[in-house]
DNA sequence: TCTGGGGTCCTAGGACCC
DNA sequence: TCTGGGGTCCTAGGACCC
């Protein structure tokens, strides 16, 4: 007769990542203070208007500083406050170390944030005893060689995988499987539930909903009704049920690429929103090239002073990976877009891809197409051998605005700091 | 509570075709 | 010419995640 196996799935994420990583550093690198003993948080630059607590360290939290609060508000609950600079390059190599880690384990692994992965422990004979003491072992190897702790939640699917890692914080080792759903996971308050958010909680309160029991014990058609498929969705993971597999290399296909910034100040001349289009489109671009990728859809995002967020996108006749093309379209998308008040935020996405071997292009033709991609191809190469200032267009000599806007590029920038590998540090 | 930046997926409504 | 209905494509915006 045959067994069925269980699948076996491990959801780890980093107890408090930014912090932690920022403090390992600090300490490893200056021989400074651990910021996760203080009251400190990573948080960006009041001035340029990026303001906010990304995180907060344990002593912050019990001054009642929380996460997404402004800087100055932070500052007023905890005078004696450090704050620290986010520094996303540390961060990217951070999360690389400890994707290594886990490679001596499985190659099934899901990278589902900079901070979270899902680990595919199914092997054929694996049980819930060794899977209990694998997950012990990952989390000692990243705490002696890395410095920082983890969460692991154990479950039979990615979903209970995940609730479980967030049951009891730090350092925790925490199962869920389904038999325990009932005492572990019913309990919960229902916004506790994963995908139900800021909009999808009231709804629910209002049907009676509190808990993730209460939803579970819900009639599914009513959800169904009020809610359409994002109900669904929800009624089944209250159930535990979700059977998606840990996409491993390659099988994550990236949809879009975007980036978008927030203005030191008010725009209210089309010509600096020029720019800062122009110098977003140069990184939107850049990564959609690296990526190999041709793009047939374009969407320019506005956010006004008064916070009032719009959106205007045009599929293509074709596709294209040039720079040039693509400011183009997204200068017209501006144009029919803007409503004429003062800009706060700006931003530019591509989605739709193709794969770039097709050779479809069909913006323009010839020479003026060969011409564009040798051009683009040479700064493409400069960026990445001398870092991505080394080359500007005139237009922002003495702008004061930058070239290149927005972050996940992977190219070097030439202000920052070589980092150590980190390795057997504390 | 209105503050960042990077994503994915879904839905409503209009345009257009048969 | 008007009315009905079904299907698909496209855009805008909402909702959710980290």
């Amino acid at each position: 007769m045959e067994i069925k196996k269980e699948n076996i799935i491990f959801h780890i994420d980093v107890n408090n990542a930014y912090l932690s990583w920022s403090a390992v550093y600090n300490i490893v690198r200056n021989g400074g203070l651990d910021y996760r003993t203080v009251p400190a948080i990573v948080g960006g630059d009041p001035k340029t208007r990026n303001g906010i607590v990304l995180a907060k360290s344990i002593p912050a939290k019990k001054c009642g500083i929380q996460t997404g609060e402004v800087l100055f508000k932070a500052l007023q609950k905890c005078p004696g406050l450090k704050i620290i600079k986010p520094d996303y390059a540390l961060y990217m190599k951070c999360s690389n170390a400890m994707i290594e880690v886990f490679k001596r384990y499985t190659d099934k692994i899901q990278r589902y944030s900079v901070d979270e992965a899902f680990l595919d422990m199914s092997d054929g004979s694996m049980t819930r005893e060794k899977a209990e003491k694998k997950a012990y072992e990952i989390q000692s190897v990243i705490h002696k060689e890395l410095g920082f702790t983890v969460n692991v939640g154990i479950s039979t699917n990615k979903l209970l995988a995940k609730v479980a890692s967030d049951l009891k914080k730090p350092n925790q080792v925490i199962t869920l499987y389904p038999e325990e759903i009932e005492a572990k996971l019913w309990p919960l308050p229902v916004g506790e539930l994963f995908m139900v958010g800021r909009a999808t909680l009231p709804k629910l309160k209002k049907m009676g909903i509190m808990t993730v029991g209460d939803l579970a014990k819900t009639d599914l058609e009513l959800i169904k009704y009020r809610m359409k498929s994002h109900g669904v969705m929800i009624w089944e993971f209250a159930h535990g049920i979700e059977n998606s597999i840990v996409r491993g290399n390659g099988e994550d296909i990236v949809k879009g690429i975007g980036n978008s910034t927030t203005i030191r100040f008010d725009v209210t001349d089309k010509k600096d929103a020029y720019m800062v289009l122009l110098s977003l489109t140069e990184m939107v671009a850049m990564r959609l090239r690296h990526g190999g990728f041709l793009t047939g859809l374009v969407a320019v995002s506005i956010k006004s002073a008064e916070l009032t967020s719009y959106s205007h996108q045009r599929k293509l006749f074709g596709h294209t990976d040039s720079t040039n093309e693509l400011y183009e379209i997204v200068k017209q998308l501006f144009d029919a877009a803007w409503q004429g008040e003062a800009i706060r935020h700006l931003g530019v996405r591509v989605s739709n891809f193709i794969p770039n071997d097709t050779y479809q292009y069909t913006l323009f033709d010839g020479a003026a197409l060969e011409k564009n991609r040798k051009l683009d191809k040479t700064i493409d190469d400069l960026r990445v051998r001398f870092g991505k200032n080394i080359i500007m267009r005139s237009s922002f000599l003495h702008s004061g605005m930058k070239s290149i806007t927005g972050g996940v590029g992977e190219v070097k920038d030439p202000d920052e700091e070589k980092y150590p590998v980190m390795s057997s540090m504390l």
